[in-house]
DNA sequence: ATGTCGATACTTTATCGA
């Protein structure tokens, strides 16, 4: 089973990138991220026309989540627990079956959290918090499950192309950091890490100040595996060639294959 | 080098968010 998650920054100024990318990987699940659009204005033929199931939590103009599976979902929920007047849409979690086995999987859209001295910065770490609350919970089940999408976390020096320039940046300064670690050390493994040690494997280059031309990216999308999911890893990757595309989103697709 | 996108609205340019 392939897991891939993507950032496309609006489903409807990227829906030719998305179809053509969908033909041409084919993967079992695609979460997809800032689609930007309310549910009604989702583009769902296009997508369902390629046999994906579909299922979306939007919100007008930012931020929205989305789910495309090949397999049919068994439940589907939108809610993140613990703030019920966050009115951001930024989670989607859903279940499916293989048969033998079942797999959740959650499409995650973390807050950027910048500026740092404003509001949103501590928006942000409540968010990750609630989301490990959330994820406290899950692991309870013992079973198979995978958080996929866009974190808004610089995991590593690794994982940016000039540490120094984003020591202070709310992607990657000691608050975030610490936050991010205490979500995997709850039990959590990155299904690309454990895949991939290369350093400098970006996920996202700015569409400012030539960032893709001159490689300044950052590794902010991430797979987070269960125990049970890790066992089953086999494999990872970046769809860098995405970025290169007309009409790029600023982030590029990545994934999982799982033994299931 | 503030060098880019995408959505929105009392639009045709400014504002916000990333």
């Amino acid at each position: 089973m392939k897991i891939a998650t993507w950032n496309v920054n609006s489903i409807r100024a990227r829906l030719d990138n998305v179809v053509a990318w969908l033909k041409e990987t084919s993967p079992d699940i695609a979460c997809l991220q800032e689609i930007k659009a309310i549910e009604e204005n989702f583009p769902r033929q296009a997508l369902e026309d390629l046999g994906y199931n579909v299922a979306v939590h939007g919100q007008k103009s930012y931020n929205g989540v989305a789910m495309l599976s090949k397999l049919p979902f068994e439940d589907v929920n939108s809610r993140l627990p613990g703030n019920d007047s966050d009115e951001q849409a930024r989670f989607l979690q859903a279940t499916v079956s293989t048969g033998k086995k079942a797999v959740t999987i959650a499409s995650i859209y973390a807050p950027n959290g910048n500026p740092v001295n404003s509001d949103k910065y501590p928006y942000k770490l409540d968010w990750m918090k609630r989301l490990r609350a959330h994820v406290k919970d899950l692991l309870k089940l013992e079973e198979s499950f995978v958080l996929a999408g866009d974190f808004n976390v610089i995991p590593s020096e690794d994982d940016v192309y000039d540490p120094e320039a984003w020591r202070e940046d709310a992607l990657f300064r000691q608050e975030t950091l610490q936050s991010y670690r205490a979500l995997l050390n709850l039990g959590l493994t990155d299904g690309f890490r454990a895949c991939e040690q290369a350093a400098h494997r970006y996920t996202f280059w700015d569409y400012q100040a030539g960032a893709w031309r001159k490689d300044h990216g950052l590794r902010i999308d991430h797979l987070l595996l269960s125990p049970q999911a890790a066992d089953m890893l086999e494999s990872a990757g970046i769809d860098k060639y995405m970025r290169g595309r007309e009409k790029a989103s600023d982030h590029v697709p990545i994934w999982i294959e799982l033994d299931i």
